[in-house]
DNA sequence: CGTGGAGTTGAATACGATCAACACCGGTGG
DNA sequence: CCACCGGTGTTGATCGTATTCAACTCCACG
């Protein structure tokens, strides 16, 4: 049995798909094995594919101009990820993204994946719904970043990520949350004793 | 004329329509005006409607903890606005939102705009790349506010939001861009030195 | 074993928040 | 017409939180 069926299992929870739609999906993923540390996509190419996670966990991240990498997601299993939903094929990435943990991916080339959206309803639908769900997710990580110490927005990120919390290293947290590793650090340090 | 044809506007340059499905569009948007300060939503309210603004300019805010409004995006002459993207009809409001200028808006109500969705592919379509272009966007916005100095900030805002900047107060644009009024006022002391 | 990355701890520093006082309007009512 | 008022924005002084730099420990892995 092929990684497909956890895309599956995934699609069915979200719409209702018949088996031609199936048949029609199937053959648009392609399965990737990637080792911790790999990179699915680094900044400056072109960007040709998504992909979504059906064990292991990436993390997509950005450089500045200081050369500080800034974690922007993690996809752990049953995750998208990629430069971003229906960016412009050939557009050049922003993001790198490899794997923090051994993975493995179902990845799509972003053209082939315009056209499922286009062909199949239910598919786009399900989409779109994913996107929502996203928007608002994004949305509460913008306002917590606004409002929020950083021990309160570890906090939240426990209390909203618990099992991503305990398999990254701390420092990619620290950088997820926007504070260097020592601070984090010394915010577990106060938590615990108490 | 209507202010419907703002909106028919905004939709004709995002996807193809015809007279059939705008005409059962256009009967789902009310027009409301709001004068500055007015309230399109409360937090804490059940939400039923969303909006495109027309003309004016509006804002959506939480308020946190300690009572700090933080707000989380300005809306002005043809942008959405609403609690959020496809939120469950009846649940309650996080952000307040309410007009920066005197304003005109259409609003809709979510369950129509569900059914807007589901009938006119077009529509859904063009729903959909709003939402993509909104996740990139709010993924920048993520990424600045993790990487960047409150100066940094004020600068990527000026450049992409230039107008915006014009018209809002200071005060709600520090709000936006997580600083304190005072601090906002001392960035902009420093670049006009120059 | 030994090497290097992750995590912890300490000290000095920087950045932005807070508190407070004041200047500058734009509107309202005397 | 002018005097007053509240809200906005500016400036200064102080404080607090998180960063930076540095040293050290602890493992996991060769």
């Amino acid at each position: 049995m092929s990684e497909f069926h956890k895309l599956r299992t995934y699609l069915e929870r979200r719409a209702t798909f018949t088996e031609e739609e199936f048949a029609f999906l199937e053959p648009l993923f392609l399965p990737r094995a990637l080792r911790a540390g790999e990179f699915f996509q680094r900044a400056g190419d072109a960007v040709t594919h998504g992909a979504f996670v059906t064990t292991g966990c990436l993390r997509k991240y950005i450089i500045d101009a200081k050369g500080k990498e800034h974690i922007v997601q993690f996809a752990p299993e049953n995750w998208w990820v990629g430069e971003g939903p229906g960016v412009a094929p050939g557009t050049l990435a922003q993001y790198s993204i490899d794997a923090v943990e051994d993975s493995n991916l179902l990845i799509f080339d972003t053209v082939s994946h315009q056209r499922a959206i286009e062909h199949l309803p239910a598919y786009a639908a399900g989409f779109r719904v994913g996107l929502q769900r996203d928007a608002v997710a994004k949305e509460q990580r913008i306002a917590n970043t606004l409002s929020a110490s950083a021990e309160d927005r570890y906090e939240e990120f426990l209390k909203q990520y618990p099992s991503i919390a305990l398999r990254v290293p701390q420092f990619m947290l620290a950088s997820y949350l926007g504070v260097s590793p020592e601070t984090l650090s010394r915010i577990r340090k106060n938590r615990s004793r108490k």
